[in-house]
DNA sequence: AAGCCGGGGCC
DNA sequence: GGCCCAGGCTT
């Protein structure tokens, strides 16, 4: 038997069993109920969908209501979805049906496709999910499973993987039961071949898959590759009093997030005014700010560009009472945890004192 | 080809 | 707090 008939024999089978077949809109079929969904459910996972598309329905219930609808009744009961446009081409589609084909979806992916919000995926789905011809669907779940079923390397949003991607998809699709057997490859993707701790175990077509074989499902995907790293901006505030200028101000971070527990310098955004910031937080006036050159540091999914601003203060703290700050000097600065991009621009704070 | 849209789940 | 999600559209 081909290997292409194996797939989708042993994908049904374990739909029959294991396969979802109650959701909302695998009930009373309809090409408009099936088209909602899968608008819908464009990067919006299932249970976040269903009572969206029963308050959708029921207000709407038919592709006419929903023509016939205000823009703002429809942006209204999508109001939390996200994505927008969707709700949109949403309405614009079916205006489009309504006008263009007296309310009747059409049956071919070529037709669907030129309608607004609906790509060669949704319209593979519409057209196999509510008129049961076959068709082909390429979604973020059925990409993960072909990926790794075959080991296809490269990130899915490179043309060439793609192309790869969608041939594997053609190829492995029936003539036969195709309704069910998208949504079988999708629940799959969906419930086993997670996009994280995937379960191999009880996959049926681990004994083909090549990733499981090579004990690297977790590898395909393949993600985005990142050529150039983002920058972000930071201040850090360099403060001290003119009074014993031998002082500098460090604050404890918070104990999660970036350099969680440990000492740093007071941070601000390049937006801020520092003045502000140090009033209202710190309760301390300035006297003069002087800005360093700027410092790189690099983390592992960012680079942080430092901009040091050394800042006088006026006067003793009013009101404000920060217990998370602490008063550092040279002889006690080895006593601090403190990141090393920190630790040097304060050592070095330390040497440029008379 | 790459950026954008967005709220929510998950880690 | 980052990454990803039943993608499609725009530039």
């Amino acid at each position: 038997m081909k290997q292409s008939s194996i797939f989708a024999r042993q994908l049904l089978k374990w739909f029959d069993v294991h396969g979802r077949k109650n959701l909302p809109w695998q009930q009373d079929r309809s090409a408009y109920r099936v088209w909602l969904s899968e608008v819908m459910l464009q990067q919006t996972q299932v249970a976040t969908v269903i009572p969206y598309f029963e308050r959708f329905v029921k207000h709407f219930p038919t592709v006419w209501d929903l023509a016939s609808a205000t823009t703002d009744e429809v942006m209204r009961h999508w109001a939390g979805l996200g994505y927008y446009a969707r709700a949109r081409n949403l309405h614009a589609c079916a205006r489009q049906v309504c006008q263009q084909y007296v309310g009747e979806f059409p049956d071919s992916v070529e037709l669907l496709q030129q309608l607004p919000g609906i790509g060669r995926s949704t319209a593979g789905a519409i057209v196999a999910q509510a008129f049961h011809r076959r068709a082909v669907i390429l979604d973020g779940n059925v990409k993960r499973v072909l990926a790794r079923y075959r080991a296809i390397s490269g990130w899915p949003g490179k043309v060439a993987v793609q192309r790869s991607l969608w041939a594997l998809a053609d190829s492995f699709t029936p003539t036969e039961r195709v309704a069910d057997y998208t949504q079988a490859i999708m629940d799959l993707g969906a419930t086993v071949c997670r996009r994280s701790r995937p379960l191999c175990d009880q996959c049926p077509l681990r004994t083909d898959c090549y990733a499981a074989a090579r004990g690297v499902v977790e590898h395909f995907p393949e993600k985005k590759q990142r050529s150039s790293l983002p920058v972000r901006e930071t201040c850090v505030l360099m403060c001290y009093q003119a009074e014993k200028p031998q002082h500098i101000m460090l604050e404890k971070r918070p104990p999660t997030g970036i350099w969680g527990g440990l000492w740093s310098l007071p941070q601000c955004e390049p937006v801020q005014v520092p003045e502000d910031v140090i009033a209202s937080k710190y309760g301390y006036q300035v006297r003069a700010i002087e800005e360093a050159e700027p410092v790189m540091h690099s983390f592992t999914h960012f680079h942080m560009r430092i901009r040091p601003l050394r800042i006088q203060l006026s006067g003793a703290a009013s009101t404000v009472a920060e217990s998370s700050v602490s008063w550092c000097n040279a002889v006690k600065a080895n006593a601090y945890g403190m990141p090393s991009p920190i630790q040097a621009l304060v050592s070095q704070f330390f040497e440029t004192l008379d």
